[in-house]
DNA sequence: CTAACATTTCAATCAGAGCTGAAACATTAA
DNA sequence: TTAATGTTTCAGCTCTGATTGAAATGTTAG
């Protein structure tokens, strides 16, 4: 009796343990695009955050139930990112990860490579359109209803952008930055 | 003589308004993934941005050349969330729609839409995952390898987001949040 | 009321981002 | 060296979310 009872303590907080973490993974899979990445590759990075063990290419494949291309591949930029490192075992031929774990951190990595791949572009345009709009002649703006709208904004757009430029470049060059930016923020509310 | 060459420049100035225009038009359709929105409804939106006239669904059907029924359902959206503004002209009976034109006002709309969308729920299965570990008695804890881990990770990433949700709601309580605190972090760097 | 015009809806279709899996490639052991 | 094991690549496929377009619905003028 004491036996089953000890048993079933077991199996019920195996299970819990194992909702909790499927949990995890879909709920990480769901920040996906806040984060600009596949959902995939979100799913592969809870579960080894999640998870307190590194994990075997293969591990990931069989948890997830994706591909071996597939891992491997979005294994590759989370490595590259800093967010996942490769681990090796003694008398053990394979790979295998585990994740950062400070949040904060992980969060600055996603940011600033969220940055790098979509705003740092736009910026670029952006400076473009306006230095077009400057080599106007202001004679001939003058076909043209409403002339200085464009100008405006676009040097609007452009001064918002090169704010939040400003303060990423801040969060970025540590890992600090952003949990300092948000315990002088918190307060204001 | 003379003239010849003023129609030049009144066709060099319209030439580079309306590259201008596509330009940014595209560029903020670049920009739709940071918002959570489509590429099309972000294109009308920019559309509507940029130019300065209000235009009717044909108008912005024609420019973007998509088709009427794309231009009604994302319209709404738009109209909905306050970014895009339904106007009438007198003795027309067609809609016409033109843009907020405060930047940070239309990215407090935009950020406050998406943190509603995806980050809420994503609060509500964290906690009800904390809530799961919370109930497992510490004794049962002993039958996975590394007990506490699960519940630190989760800790940690709920900590981080209800710093982010403390903050978010300041900024969204007005329009003059974000300005704000992007100003109180600017000079930071 | 009816006709003319404008808008909205939604089932069917399309496009493309992301995934698969088999073949090529790399590494290690013996 | 060869065999065994592990990893990467990429052409083709799949599946989801976006788009179309025609029919239904709404609106205004006369």
């Amino acid at each position: 009796m004491k036996a089953a009872n000890t048993r079933n303590a077991v199996n019920d907080a195996k299970q819990v343990y194992t909702l909790v973490e499927q949990r995890f993974v879909d709920l990480w899979g769901d920040m996906s695009s806040w984060w600009g990445v596949s959902r995939t590759m979100a799913e592969i990075h809870g579960l080894l955050f999640i998870t307190s063990t590194p994990h075997s290419a293969e591990d990931i494949q069989s948890s997830l139930g994706i591909s071996r291309g597939n891992v491997s591949m979005n294994i590759r930029t989370l490595v590259e990112w800093g967010l996942v490192r490769r681990v090796r075992k003694r008398g053990d031929r394979r790979d295998y990860y585990e994740s950062l774990t400070d949040v904060w951190e992980m969060f600055t990595v996603l940011a600033s490579q969220r940055k790098r791949r979509e705003i740092d572009p736009i910026v670029k345009t952006l400076k473009q359109c306006r230095s077009d709009l400057a080599n106007l002649e202001s004679s001939s703006r003058k076909v043209v209803p409403n002339p200085g709208h464009h100008v405006e904004r676009v040097e609007e757009l452009l001064g918002f952008l090169l704010t939040i430029e400003k303060v990423a470049e801040h969060f970025f060059k540590n890992n600090e930055g952003l949990r300092e930016a948000m315990q002088l923020l918190a307060p204001i509310g």
